[in-house]
DNA sequence: TTAAACAAGACAATTCCTGTCTTATTTATA
DNA sequence: TATAAATAAGACAGGAATTGTCTTGTTTAA
């Protein structure tokens, strides 16, 4: 093998160990040692950042960091990459947010002319706005490390009832409608509750508590099974309006039946312990979508309607 | 300059080109046509892709693609964009959404083994959840190309009052709440607005009618000016709850004044003309939150109280 | 103190790289 | 149809770069 190509192998290999000898590399080139450090010194001037430990035990390191070999993205991927990259900035409370940023900056230098233009036509022209960056960084990175090593972790939690200390084993992290959630087993309820990462005030290992084995196996993709749970059926009619408003909502887009004059109605089931979160749900179209049934569901809604009446009627 | 190091800059060059002979490259580095086509042959085998075009006007080009020289990038960075992808992922009805995917498996692939596994490890446990996947791909498409090239578009726009037919320039296209959203140009109105992507009903490129210069020199950062606007003031009241509710609100959280109880109050100065949308905004925190002035908006609150009543008390 | 690493110079042998020359082939254009 | 402008690729010799060996140092953990 030449050396031109050698260099690139050589790449490549020192990506996947992060630590080697030059006796190491040597043998499984069939160099001699003299090339193969030659070679080091190469790459070191071309930009690998290797570095070398003298004495026993020694041998060259990856700067903690890891290289990428010489892959080609389209430019299509390039773009992708970029505005990805750029949407993981907002995403600034999360451990890697920091990463994205100098990696978006890489990328972007390194992209030919062009690709930068069409990038610079984009950039104050296309945004992901999302709020997560107003959480503290802090409790998502504990969390996040209490999923990668299965650790429980104790917290003070911010319900609406008031503060409560609580230990759980994190399940996740999700973000979702502007939040991050973190669905988890509580050892106080014992049993799976989603906690959302901004009520949480304060979050510590502990490693007191030994984790169990059938939660850290679980992925967020694992849905709680709630087939045993009663199940209710919520009927609910909609003015032309109330249609034009449910039918972008993913919950019940997809349930409305059309009238002929605009209007329309809908049926789903749902858990009969969801009844008040759906109801509130509703709440917030007021007169536009109407709910039929179950009485349960209209007597909280008559409840709902008689607190405000009385709240504003004073 | 030895060939190996020429190998890595001559990849660089012909990112910067896309199209090139081999004669002007052999200019360029002062070397014979020979060796230039030596070279291209070799970058060829190390997976460059290059295609030669024979005879006249011919030359060498870069398969539509465009190749990234070697970067090298931390962990931490290759961490985060991989999971920026994963991110454009779920945004796959953006033009660039596929090429997100490409690059997502690119990159993993050439990922050194433990960064993979950590990757692996973290893969089902956290998640961008969004569903902008409900969007039709084509719309934005169109709205993209528009905002690139400065063209006008023709839409039919479904609002609340039935679908209409304008002519837009679009300013720019941001995801916020789950939902894309155009500001642009309405010839109609004759002002900014904002249109609702998923509320587009179809799109098409219209070259009849000249684009505003001005409109397409807007960013999506210009803040429309609202200073001129009347302002008034919106005061509120908040139960515990309503403080724990709103505490995380971006909109009023920093507005938030604590009682001792744990109770709070909020002014905050609103243009006129947004009011009815606060109040709707408000109303979903129902007895939680209450308006206590100004009497506008406490009468707009009455009122839907009154028509919820009339909706359930037959 | 020793063994295991890296650091780096010198030099000859060898390999490879490069330019030149050559012959073909392809393709647009005049 | 001829021509010009491209690529494609073989051969070969001279020169440049690469390589291995040998050597002398230095650093560091055990």
């Amino acid at each position: 093998m030449q050396k031109s190509q050698r260099l690139i192998q050589l790449i490549m290999r020192i990506n996947a160990k992060q630590s080697f000898t030059v006796r190491e590399l040597a043998d499984e080139f069939g160099l001699s040692t003299r090339t193969i450090t030659r070679d080091l010194q190469e790459l070191s001037e071309l930009g690998v950042p290797v570095y070398s430990i003298q004495g026993r035990g020694g041998g060259y390191r990856l700067l903690q960091e890891r290289l990428l070999p010489p892959i080609s993205f389209t430019e299509g991927e390039a773009l992708a990459m970029f505005f990805a990259c750029q949407t993981m900035d907002y995403f600034s409370s999360l451990p890697f947010g920091e990463g994205a940023d100098s990696a978006l900056h890489k990328f972007y230098h390194y992209l030919p002319a062009d690709v930068r233009e069409q990038i610079d036509r984009l950039k104050n022209k296309i945004m992901f706005w999302s709020p997560y960056r107003l959480m503290s960084a802090e409790i998502l990175q504990t969390l996040l490390q209490a999923i990668m090593i299965c650790s429980v972790v104790t917290i003070e939690y911010k319900s609406s009832s008031g503060i409560s200390e609580r230990n759980i084993q994190p399940i996740g992290l999700y973000a979702a409608s502007g939040y991050w959630y973190c669905p988890a087993y509580c050892f106080t309820r014992e049993d799976i509750r989603q906690f959302r990462a901004d009520r949480i005030l304060s979050a510590e290992l502990n490693r007191a508590i030994p984790c169990r084995a059938e939660i850290s196996q679980k992925s967020l993709l694992d849905k709680p099974n709630k087939d045993d749970l009663e199940q209710i059926t919520l009927e609910l009619e909609m003015t032309n309006k109330g249609v034009w408003l449910l039918e972008s909502n993913p919950r019940f887009g997809t349930f409305i039946r059309h009238n002929e004059d605009g209007s329309g109605a809908l049926t789903i089931e749902i858990a009969a312990q969801d009844m008040n979160f759906y109801v509130d749900l509703i709440w917030q179209w007021g007169s536009e979508v109407k709910i039929v049934g179950p009485a349960e569901a209209r007597a909280y809604m008559h409840h709902k309607i008689e607190s405000m009446r009385l709240l504003y009627d004073r």
